[in-house]
DNA sequence: CTTGTCGCAACAGTTTCTGTTACAACAGGG
DNA sequence: CCCTGTTGTAACAGAAACTGTTGCGACAAG
């Protein structure tokens, strides 16, 4: 489906994030954060933005700047962060209008539309069952 | 996510299809399927080349070719559909290896996984709820 | 043998994703 | 008030995927 890894990245970003807060680092830098998912600090400011806007981290400019999370760890659901970095449906409709004097092409678009639509809610229900804590939980189960 | 529409153009080819085995027309070429959708016939040859490698559809060839369901569409789920379409997991892991001297780097893609594969089984099961004939009973609902 | 259709390769245009560089804006500390 | 380090964002590039198009060999019914 040529999936992207927005929230993939954006996960890994905040379990980081809450294990250095259980360390005692509350506060961390773009470069902090791309250090452990090996990529670019701009990157990471993608993905950290997108996770301001929706309320789940805070920011700090200036000298001493840095990223915090803005809730617990166990407070921020998969669900959140899904939200905060996808907006496009799971399925997309037809490039082009289908035929519309085709009884199929003129119903079939609503139709579809109503099974993604209940398709999509049984992923943010098991979205929702996920928090960072989790996942932080199950990242260092893993040693 | 960048979503493509090829769940959409097989689901509408399968219950253009069987609308007309319902009319006592159970041989379509891909002309004629392509005329509903709107699209080129090459495009419907490609996701009908699909569903034929996964047995939901028949094909012909020579003169007086076309293709005809395999099953009865009460028999055709969308999953069967899904998995014919489809390959690639729902959500990417990292393009990049992760810091593995990271405790996260290290642990963060197992979790995810694990994760990741409850949510496609929701998906699955959701996917299996609903047959091509349900999808071509609600599309001619709309008229 | 003719004809109509499929199978498939090759290619183009568009879009998306990831990554990179560059630089202005910002704020804390001296 | 200036220095310094970090964020925010624009601009760009390369790779990949998706859709669409053309062309042509393979195939089989009549």
């Amino acid at each position: 489906m040529a999936a992207n890894s927005r929230l993939t990245i954006a996960a890994h970003a905040l379990a980081w994030m809450a294990l250095s807060q259980q360390r005692g680092q509350d506060l961390l830098t773009s470069d902090q954060v791309a250090a452990s998912v090996n990529t670019n600090p701009v990157i990471i400011r993608r993905s950290l933005g997108d996770l301001r806007r929706a309320g789940l981290v805070d920011v700090r400019h200036g000298a001493g700047a840095g990223w915090s999370l803005a809730r617990s760890p166990q407070d921020i659901t998969m669900l959140d962060v899904y939200d905060a970095v996808e907006q496009d449906p799971l399925f997309a409709m037809h490039r082009t209008e289908p035929n519309l004097e085709c009884p199929v092409g003129r119903g079939i678009r609503p139709a579809l539309g109503g099974v993604y639509g209940e398709i999509e809610q049984a992923l943010r229900r098991e979205l929702q069952r996920t928090t960072i804590a989790d996942v932080l939980r199950e990242t260092l189960r893993v040693r």
